[in-house]
DNA sequence: AATGAATGAGGCTTCATTCAT
DNA sequence: CATGAATGAAGCCTCATTCAT
């Protein structure tokens, strides 16, 4: 990881050709680092998929983490577009618990089936700037907080801690549905997983 | 990481000298890995750290992955003993499920308090063989199992099945506890969470 | 460096709009030259500095070197303009040596002091092609050769040898004047150091 | 040239061998850069022409420049014994103007005589890291200082300021033994030649 | 067995130059 | 003619691995 250095993407793409390298160059990427990992994604790789050569490549992204960056931050976007979305239709109308649960775990298991492999590679094995984590941390942070909030909303719950309560919801969905998409146990249907998530977490909160 | 060569220490050491080496060359490189992630983690760098030459080092680890596989080998060892014991301390006598599930948490929890960052390095950064991935799928298959059968014994228990249900079980403390010693949230304390945790099974298994 | 391509510029420039492009690209050069070195010199920073376009700095230069040929040869007609005025002016009426060597001294000084990192770039740090070397080189000795007549010409000069007296007239000169400029001692004004070279050669060749 | 980071040898040789690498290394580059100037100075042509691989150049040097460093400091070393050695020598027995001047000329010749284009790559065409530099112009001035000194001792001279002299002394003798050995006139044996540097300086200062 | 010097394939990045628009 | 995106050879450097001592 370049410390320090620039890793926001060099130059905006004014002709509608760039546009269109870059994002050939970040879904290469992406195909790259799910089918090779993250020491596999060689610049020369990535820019090869692409059908672009390197310099190009160096054109658009000062470093090759840049890239990664791009990567995880367009999956970032994602992500929160997803769950905002969930939040924002949810705190309109008066849903019951079981319900918020299970949009919730859908959400996830609609981030996570796209590309597992390569969520994992980005989330786990590469090696994220420091800013980059930190934005994260906080990304889940504000998220939980929408979540305790809701949470305590809704009637009929015994909870001492909302927050509490909402960090365990969040990352046992985020963990079980990583380890399920990443490794499918033998035998379930995601369907039948899902609906046991919520039976875990509306037996939890209820 | 080289594919397919051999994985396995090159040489049992039998003498008491030889011991020594090998114990000093992992736990360098755990040492290592934990500061300087996967990428830092050099060949010489550890042995430097080692006190020994790289030539020693390849004396006894017919190359660099085999290092990381024995320091993975150490770890699951070191966590099958824990498991293993808890489950037989289990067997014998009869528990209620919220004893069981409490067991079950602390000694996951005792699992990852040691060098929470050398396990991230080692079980999410590092590009483990795909053998050895393999080998770590089935012994948490058949941990499951045991949990599967352990869960099916024990009265009063509501479950469609129990496969499934150890599954949640085995992969959400994984998870939760994982999450919580990497990314501890803010102002919740160990022993709180625990509780939280063993709670959130309790409500679903019961 | 292109070795034996074309270096001359690529179209003579026959619309005033080419000739002011022109122009700019090799004051851009100039300023970048400067500015960063010849490593830093990038035909990108150029164009970027002469408000142009990569492509059109090849439209009118053959090649990068082509660039540096055209300044070192504006470079060039400067100082030959200089000299060959002063010769000019200094052969019409008959002068004292004091006053010619004092002429020949601010002249140079003048060559140096508009720019000399830019001189010195060009001239020291700056692979120019041989064909180029050659020229100056040639020059400079036609230049020596025609110091070497004036001084032949003046009365009350002991040498044995113009050519060689000349040639330590000349190198001492541009020797001493631009290690002044570009590492000017402390404590010296140029004026008394023009008064000192003036005395260390009028001593030199009365 | 790397700015701030490390240029000084990255391990001392411990084994016999390595010191003849280290020479290898050193007399490659001197040749490489004799040949090719900096520019055309690779890492790789330097280990190949040193007969070693890439890799064992980093061994000793943590980067291109500081070969380059290494090169200039053996010759500031060579300079600087070759120099001293003539003033420990001169300031002894009293010697006339003359014989003094001639010795520096002739300590300067021996100086550039050896290896002139590596010095003209060296120093003028090299970019030089500015702590360098510094140093470089640090040990001119502490020279021109010594001959000032040692001016201002002999009797019979009359300058205004031992410094001034000293200085235009100084680099006109290395100005023009430089350009006289890069670009010999045509017709002129260097002893003629330093013969006539000692009278153009034997003038001025008398 | 131990040492540490040597190796060299391979990764990242730059930049002179070309070419489609 | 101008633009600036694309190209790719070539340079620097690292690090797993081997080998002479």
């Amino acid at each position: 990881m370049a410390r320090g250095a620039a890793l926001s993407p060099r130059k905006k793409p004014r002709q509608e050709r760039s546009r269109q390298t870059v994002a050939a160059i970040l879904g290469a990427a992406a195909q790259v680092l799910e089918r090779c990992g993250y020491a596999g994604a060689t610049t020369d790789a990535i820019a090869q998929r692409a059908g672009v050569s390197v310099g190009s490549v160096y054109q658009y992204f000062p470093n090759k983490d840049a890239i990664l960056v791009a990567l995880v931050e367009r999956h970032m976007d994602e992500g929160s577009r997803l769950l905002a979305g969930m939040l924002a239709e949810v705190r309109g109308k008066p849903v019951d618990l079981e319900a918020l649960i299970r949009r919730f775990v859908d959400a996830m298991m609609a981030l996570h089936r796209n590309d597992p492999k390569l969520h994992r590679v980005l989330f786990e094995e590469a090696p994220l700037p420091a800013s980059l984590r930190r934005r994260l941390q906080r990304y889940e942070d504000e998220f939980a907080e929408s979540v305790a909030s809701l949470l305590a909303e809704l009637p009929g719950l015994r909870m001492e801690s909302p927050t509490l309560a909402a960090h365990i919801v969040v990352r046992s969905i985020e963990g079980l549905i990583h380890s399920f998409v990443l490794h499918p146990p033998p035998d379930i249907e995601p369907e039948t997983f899902c609906q046991e998530v919520v039976a875990l977490l509306v037996g939890y909160l209820r």
